[in-house]
DNA sequence: TATCAAACCCCTGTTTTCAGGGATGTTATT
DNA sequence: AATAACATCCCTGAAAACAGGGGTTTGATA
């Protein structure tokens, strides 16, 4: 039994590295090696029946990154399994993946050894993550869930954001026109939602919130 | 000409990819790779004077890491030239390895024609740097700059440490042991130091800083 | 149209921060 | 032995934060 693969990096010296990796087992053929999601898209358009069992894909390329190449692939055909091999294991990235249905997620500085396991699990139709994209999912989730029930309003984040930025009561009531009183108000709430004890918990959840910089 | 080269990578995906780019180019010939820096220190001390032009090297390996081996190398011989190409591009590494003179540093993510190039232009003797490279490097001088002449003591990182962590004055007292007044003093003081103008810029240094964790 | 949430505003009173001083003992370093 | 740096403690007075109430207007939606 031979599978076919295809693989997408746009890093050359990468790419090289995993072909040797699988030139040197005899069950894998390599359909196609792209250094674009763009290409892998076309191909399947114009070989809509080949049988493929795996697109090993990047994630950051230019014109098509991983993410929205294993959405089409999925959409294209469910079959077709994908592996994302990926250097910057965001979150979010990772999140949209799952729920795009990707069979297995491995991380750039992986050996070659939990590659091929992963291939392996991912062709006998399991799924495959590594530990390190589990725990990064995981904590995610985790995290997200407390987050998720907290939604500030517009007011409310500018407010906080002028709060971490280091901006008085006062400065903050006269930039936006307000009474003090009403910008105590905000940071009373602000407070009292977020779950935080004073300005250094506000603080924090703007620079997580990535509403200000350091 | 020939050229002797050896490598050092504990990932085995990428050192087949740098193989088969080097292995392309007739004029590099390939004395040895290694995952791990102890060997290719061994391979110096059993070989003293054998020509070694350039050493490639990852930096994150175990147990001894491309920092290590490039003081090294340079220690035992200042003829043989050292390139990094590394994923983690850290400030930090990166200072380290030019004070201990390494010719050139590529990130892992370069193409196959740039590390090429840093080959060939660290071989005729100059140095080669990637952008991204001399980037980081430049901006942590600048930063450093400011930052240098701030030195917080045990104590005052201590406090600080505490009061980005939402804890009140008091209870910083409480922790440390601390009359209430002296923490107010190091409040202060850490507020002129650090030149910020209240609890949510100490905050902020903190989480900088990484004293703290979100 | 009733009602709900958001944005806005205000008050009182207590606690904390912050600016600005000053002070003492210890420990390195010169 | 002198100096500098550090760690510790204290004070006053003003400003701000914080807790815990009160309220109006407006716009969406049920």
């Amino acid at each position: 039994m031979t599978y076919n693969l295809i693989i997408a990096d746009d890093h050359k010296m990468f790419l090289d590295g995993l072909l040797s990796i699988l030139n040197s087992e005899k069950e894998y053929n390599i359909l196609l090696t792209a250094k674009d999601g763009k290409h892998i898209e076309k191909y399947l358009k114009i070989n809509p029946d080949e049988k493929i069992d795996l697109i090993i894909t990047d994630i950051s390329m230019p014109e098509l990154d991983g993410i929205a190449l294993n959405k089409i692939i999925k959409e294209h055909n469910r079959n077709i399994k994908t592996l994302v091999v990926s250097m910057h294991n965001n979150a979010d990235k990772i999140d949209n993946l799952i729920e795009h249905n990707v069979d297995g997620y491995v991380p750039k500085n992986a050996e070659k050894e939990e590659l091929l396991k992963a291939i392996k699990t991912i062709l006998s139709g399991e799924k495959y993550f590594s530990k390190e994209i589990k725990d990064i999912y995981l904590e995610n989730k985790f995290s997200k869930k407390k987050q998720e029930e907290i939604k500030l309003t517009q007011r409310e984040i500018d407010v906080i954001t002028l709060i971490a930025q280091e901006y008085t009561t006062q400065e903050i009531a006269d930039t936006l026109f307000l009474s003090k009183h009403t910008i105590e108000s905000y940071r009373k709430n602000l407070i009292a939602k977020l779950n935080v004890r004073n300005l250094a918990g506000l603080t924090k959840y703007a620079l997580k919130m990535k509403y200000i910089k350091y």
